[in-house]
DNA sequence: TCTTGACTTTCACCCTACCTGAAAGTTGCA
DNA sequence: TGCAACTTTCAGGTAGGGTGAAAGTCAAGA
């Protein structure tokens, strides 16, 4: 018979953490006195707490331990627990590596005194969208701003709300020699997507885009033909954290203001770890 | 001006997650309606927010962005800020690959059916030991017991309690053929041990053991002559685990029955990662 | 003008694995 | 008896929000 005092030294915990264990069940005293409320231990009680505390090591949960140790719980049961832990455990580790990666980054992007303003790159997850688009043979900024104007024109004519921002996308074929061309789409959900497609002469698509898991995402505050440094931008960022890009460049204009200075667009490149 | 809605939409962030950013300080937004208490957030917002998020995939702490962002840190202390986050994310993950290992071994043994009884391996630190000592150029286990019965003898006769549970300290060489030594340890304080040390003819010495940060133990329960089962235990495990030993090995008397099969014993080894 | 549904607010409690401190009672020793 | 060491319960805190309830607000249709 131990006071709790004892019984903490013995194994190397703190006696706040035994009183906590009797709290949820998981190891109580031998013994309470009814009057005064101690708690005393038994030697006996050692190799159970040694348990809890070997178990503990392996990052498990002391929810799960109880269910281990006080239910029996079968070897298979426990072997597949292990494996979840390991898994859980790799995945984590993986992640704590890309934060190492992109801290590296960061610091070489601070040592070398920024020669473009920093632009913040963040990883989101985006929903599908669905929407009508128009295609569009060149990347000319005045031209994207021509016919955002006429499909603008064209949703308050049918009194369609947008389901989001209007964005454009980049489709142009990788080698840099061709043109390349942009997809301009504007999400609107199924119904008024046909009416829409029905009243534009077939310049109009339906257009779907998959969710995607992996965006790479940044904003550019200005003239909208400067964003071009934030797609430079998201390119060193992209070589810096070890991303490869996997699908069509997203440019979501946020704000238009009279005033084009003043003006607020998303840059989005869909990414992959590269292996 | 947006709703709180569309603005956490914008960023992808919860509802929930922004108001929490206001209650912080974090993010206030551009207007309060002061009778409905309803929050505006403006577009130019989102490049604040955007820079929050990027920090925080940095693995940063919401206080620490607050200090960066709200006070204009200085680019060198958010190297340094950054270093060390750098720091602490190496000395995770290398724990948790700790963690992987351990896992891993568990596995293997529970695959192979446990030939041994289960012994749990626990790391622990311990304090340092300052007591009495006598030195045995044997390791047979009557001799031990004879020698540990005279000890708690002379204990009693001086009146002295000892601080902590009797201890047997290997200290044989590391060639098997040498037959080794040991060392009885009774931890008692300074004082006791001077007393003892004068009225032992010589036969005890001073003991100061240090601490050690990493001490692999296991428990024995049984007859102490079949703890070395135990100490194969502990061999396989660190084994397991990549640890080499860097010390003298303890054996703990925790308990003494009359019955000795009922008898607990602690196995303690100093380990160091190995290389 | 009323209703309905979508939206927003505050408030309070939940999560892990404990830690800290306060107030009050208990034990052991001189 | 007095004092110090020890133990108890209880409240409140941690990081980063999540969840749910009750109540108030907004915009549009009838």
């Amino acid at each position: 018979m131990l006071k709790i005092r004892d019984f903490a030294r013995l194994a190397e915990v703190s006696m706040t953490t035994l009183r906590y264990y009797d709290e949820i069940g998981l190891l109580k005293p031998i013994h309470v006195d009814p009057e005064t409320g101690y708690r005393f231990y038994a030697m006996d009680q050692l190799p159970h707490l040694h348990r809890i505390l070997a178990f503990k090591e392996l990052g498990l949960g002391l929810t799960q331990i109880a269910e281990i140790l006080d239910e029996g719980m079968s070897p298979e049961a426990v072997q597949g627990m292990l494996r979840l832990k390991q898994a859980q455990l790799q995945q984590h580790i993986q992640a704590e590596q890309e934060q190492l990666v992109r801290i590296d980054a960061r610091l070489r992007s601070l040592e070398q005194g920024s020669g473009l303003p920093t632009y913040e790159v963040v990883l989101k997850a985006v929903k599908p969208v669905t929407g009508v688009s128009l295609h569009l043979e060149t990347t000319d900024l005045a031209y994207q701003a021509h016919w955002i104007g006429a499909i603008e024109a064209m949703l308050k004519r049918y009194a369609v709300k947008p389901s989001d921002h209007l964005l454009v996308l980049h489709t142009e074929s990788e080698d840099e020699c061709t043109p390349g061309s942009v997809e301009i789409v504007a999400p609107v959900d199924w119904r008024d997507a046909h009416t829409l497609i029905a009243g534009s002469e077939g310049r109009l698509k339906l257009c779907e885009l998959p969710a995607v898991s992996r965006m790479a995402s940044t904003l550019h505050h200005g003239h909208p033909a400067l964003a071009l440094v934030a797609y430079q931008a998201l390119g060193i960022w992209m070589e810096n954290n070890a991303y490869s890009i996997v699908g069509p460049r997203r440019k979501i204009r946020l704000r238009r203001e009279d005033n084009l200075n003043d003006a607020l667009t998303e840059i989005q490149f869909p990414v992959e770890k590269v292996a």
